[in-house]
DNA sequence: CGAATATTGTTGGTACGTGCAACGAATGGC
DNA sequence: GCCATTCGTTGCACGTACCAACAATATTCG
């Protein structure tokens, strides 16, 4: 315990794992499937993306946001915070990246003196369409070599997936190292 | 282009979309699909995987450093880095952290003297085992509000997902904007 | 063998990402 | 009007990430 991040040691060890289903075999190898699958699958498309995007001048955090930006019109910072699921400072800054790139706007906001408005710019815009069409590409390169079916089923089930684990990050389904 | 990031700019704009499988409606549309999805999965993963990790004192990186040490033995750090996607300096410097908290060791190696043989420590070990054994039970949860068929075609699913993708990654299958 | 070349890992430099705490400004309840 | 709350920014600390340069060792080839 040399370093003390912020984010530790909240409780270190869980007394007892909270409510499992307990005993289901079968859930439990998909489940440790699952987790290996997405491993892989998170580090390789991370990298992907970084090496994607960053190529634009822009950062693969200040990517989400304008994506953010674009498709959910104008918002507040707290609201980018909440759908990137980071902290309204790390958003702020990621927002001043943007904005000195001249792809975003901080506007004031009509009823609230306190917030900000936040909005992308035309080449804000443009930009995120740009990168969205490479990235489209590239998925329908790897996906052609799929069966149809197969290439439907995996965007459904993925969809549902990250629905139902957002679900559970959104009802606090359990914050690190659970205080009950 | 204020700031030029290193990875920025080697080519900025593709001069036309490499070879496309050209027209196929349903192939776009399950490319979108799964764009959106993955994102989605995306965000919500890390963020599970930042909170799920950092209270036990180490880092996201860091512990799929381990976890990779662990999985598949004594590593060199190009291995290390390699596996990660990862330049070999930033790999070594997350080695640095996991030996200053007494997780993993630098060795030397048998048949090279420049060269680093990397393992997990016995806490290494145990810690890795702890982390993982919390992510399942997450993960179990989560699969267990799923029909059976339908978990397990997730797994399988991305699974094979993940492993096109990383083979199209390993195959320089089109590091950023493709100097062809 | 010995010199040139290549590879391995570390370090310096720079910039961004991230969270927490503290802060000023504005709002809202009373 | 005052106090508590909320919004966003900033200070701080550290992790992540790249590239470039370097020392130490290996390898190639004359």
């Amino acid at each position: 315990m040399t370093t003390t991040h912020p984010r530790t040691a909240r409780r270190a060890t869980a007394p007892s794992l909270p409510a499992l289903p307990a005993a289901d075999p079968e859930l439990a190898r998909d489940a440790a499937e699952l987790q290996q699958a997405l491993e892989e699958l998170i580090r390789v498309y991370q990298f992907r993306d970084r090496d994607r995007i960053c190529c634009h001048d822009i950062s693969v955090s200040q990517c989400y946001a304008l994506d953010a930006l674009v498709q959910r019109g104008p918002l507040t910072l707290n609201d980018l915070a909440a759908h990137l699921y980071l902290d309204k400072s790390t958003a702020s800054r990621i927002v001043d990246g943007l904005e000195r790139k001249g792809l975003a706007r901080r506007g004031a906001h009509p009823a609230d003196g306190r917030a900000v408005l936040l909005s992308a710019t035309r080449a804000g815009a443009r930009l995120r369409e740009r990168i969205r069409d490479e990235l489209l590409a590239d998925q329908m390169r790897l996906l052609a070599d799929f069966e149809p079916e197969v290439r439907r089923a995996m965007a459904r089930l993925i969809g549902r997936l990250a629905s139902a684990a957002a679900a559970r990050v959104e009802a606090g389904g359990g914050s690190c190292c659970r205080v009950d």
